[in-house]
DNA sequence: AATACGGGGGG
DNA sequence: CCCCCAGTATT
C-alpha cells in the first residue's frame, strides 16, 4: 500500500505543520537546550520506557552526578543503579555504563557520530540511535517511538498490528519518507515525538484544536480511539514473596539480588517465595533460614503486606521482621550481610522495598 | 517471533 | 478496581 497517494505538497505539509504547532506547542526541557550527545544520549535512555514527568528529575541528578562520559565511565555501578533506583528496567543503567567504558576506554571518550555506529552501543536500539544521530549531529534518520506509531498511524489510517515486524517495517520506511521532506531532521523528529505526547494522546486526543485534522483518516472516520492497533496483552503473572526482614539494633540483613530475575544486582531482604500466600509464619517452607530464625531471631510478627505491580507480574509481598537481641554474635544464612541505616541507604533496592523501609522508620 | 524487564498515571 | 503507556536484549 502506498501511503503517498496524495500528492508531494500533502507530504510537504505535513512536516511543516508538525513543525510549526512545535514551535508553538514544545515543553522547555533541560535536553532541548543542548547539542550534546552525551547529554542527549542520557535523556533518550532515561525517557526509554519512561515519561518525561517521571525521568526529568532523574536527568538533573544524573547530569550534576556524572557531567561527562568519562565520569559516567569511572563510576561506582553501585551507586549508578541507586541514581537509577525508582526508573524500573535497571539494565538501561548497566548497559549505559557499559557503553560509557567502552567510549571513554575504546574511543578516546569521543562518542559515536553516525545512526550506524550509535546502534552497535550496548542499550541503543534503533529510537535511541536515530534520537541521537539527528538531535546532536543531524543525520536524516527517523525517530520511530510510541508517539510516532500513534501519530502516523492515525493520521495515514494504517491498520497494521503495531507488535508485527512487518508494521514496524511499515512505520519505519514511511517515516523516514517523510523526514526527508525537512530540512531540519531534529527539529522534525522532537515535533512529532513531541505532538504525539502533547495532542495526539493515547486516550481523549485533542482533535478539536488539531492542525491536522482535515488530513487524519482517523479523525475523518472517526477511528481514532482503535488507532494505532496492537493486538498483544501482557499475561500477568502473580507472586508471593515472603521476605524475612532480619534487623539487629539499627542493622538490616540484606542481600544482592544475583539470579535471572526481576531488579538483577539490586538488593532486598531474605526473600522465600512460595507458589500460594502464606498465611503465617510457621507455614513457610522449611529450610535453612527458617531453622536459624527459629535458633537466632525472635518473631516480631507480620510487620507489613503489600501488593507490587509490574507490567507482566503481580507480587504479593508480605514481611516477616525478625529480631535479633543486640550484641548477640550471630553469622547470617542465605548470604545475608547486616548493613547499617547508612549503608542500606546507599545500597539501589527496589521501589517495594524502599516503601517498605519507609514505613519500617516513622 | 515471542518474551522479559519497572514503574507510574488516569478513568 | 480496571485500564493504559513505552525501547532493548535475550531466547
Amino acid at each position: 500500500m502506498d501511503w503517498f497517494s496524495d500528492s508531494d505538497d500533502a507530504r510537504i505539509d505535513f512536516a511543516a505543520t508538525l513543525t510549526g504547532w512545535y514551535e508553538h506547542h514544545k515543553r522547555d526541557l533541560p535536553w532541548r537546550h543542548t547539542r550534546n550527545p552525551y547529554f542527549i544520549w542520557l535523556s533518550e535512555v532515561i525517557l526509554q520506557q519512561t515519561r518525561v514527568i517521571q525521568g526529568r528529575p532523574y536527568y538533573e541528578r544524573f547530569v550534576a552526578a556524572y557531567p561527562t562520559v568519562q565520569s559516567l565511565a569511572d563510576a561506582d555501578e553501585r551507586d549508578l543503579l541507586r541514581l537509577w533506583q525508582g526508573l524500573g528496567y535497571y539494565s538501561r543503567a548497566r548497559n549505559m555504563h557499559k557503553t560509557a567504558k567502552y567510549i571513554a576506554g575504546e574511543l578516546a571518550g569521543r562518542f559515536p557520530e553516525s545512526y550506524a555506529e550509535l546502534l552497535k552501543m550496548p542499550g541503543i536500539g534503533t529510537y535511541t540511535a536515530a534520537a541521537i544521530a539527528s538531535f546532536a549531529f543531524d543525520e536524516k534518520v527517523a525517530v520511530v517511538d510510541g508517539n510516532v506509531y500513534r501519530v502516523l498511524a492515525r493520521v495515514f489510517g494504517i491498520e497494521e498490528d503495531i507488535t508485527t515486524t512487518t508494521a514496524k517495517k511499515t512505520f519505519s520506511t514511511l517515516a523516514n519518507r517523510l523526514i526527508q521532506q525537512s530540512d531540519n531532521p531534529a527539529t522534525y523528529n522532537q515535533a512529532i515525538m513531541e505532538f504525539g505526547a502533547i495532542q495526539c494522546t493515547p486516550v481523549s486526543p485533542d482533535c478539536l484544536l488539531c492542525p491536522l485534522q482535515q488530513q487524519c483518516r482517523a479523525y475523518l472516520t472517526g477511528k481514532q480511539r482503535m488507532l494505532p492497533v496492537k493486538s498483544k496483552k501482557t499475561a500477568v503473572r502473580e507472586r508471593f514473596f515472603n521476605y524475612i526482614v532480619i534487623r539487629q539494633g539499627d542493622r538490616l540483613a540484606l542481600k544482592e539480588r544475583t539470579q535471572k530475575d526481576i531488579w538483577q544486582h539490586l538488593y532486598d531482604f531474605c526473600l522465600i517465595e512460595t507458589e500460594e500466600p502464606m498465611e503465617a509464619f510457621r507455614e513457610l517452607p522449611t529450610g535453612n533460614v527458617l531453622n536459624w530464625v527459629l535458633q537466632e531471631g525472635i518473631l516480631k510478627g507480620l510487620s507489613d503486606e503489600r501488593t507490587h505491580i509490574l507490567s507482566h507480574q503481580k507480587i504479593r509481598a508480605k514481611f516477616w521482621l525478625v529480631e535479633v537481641p543486640e550484641g548477640r554474635k550471630v553469622e547470617l544464612p542465605d548470604g545475608l550481610t547486616f548493613c547499617e541505616q547508612s549503608e542500606t541507604e546507599r545500597l539501589p533496592k527496589p521501589i517495594l522495598v524502599v516503601d517498605y523501609l519507609k514505613s519500617l522508620r516513622f
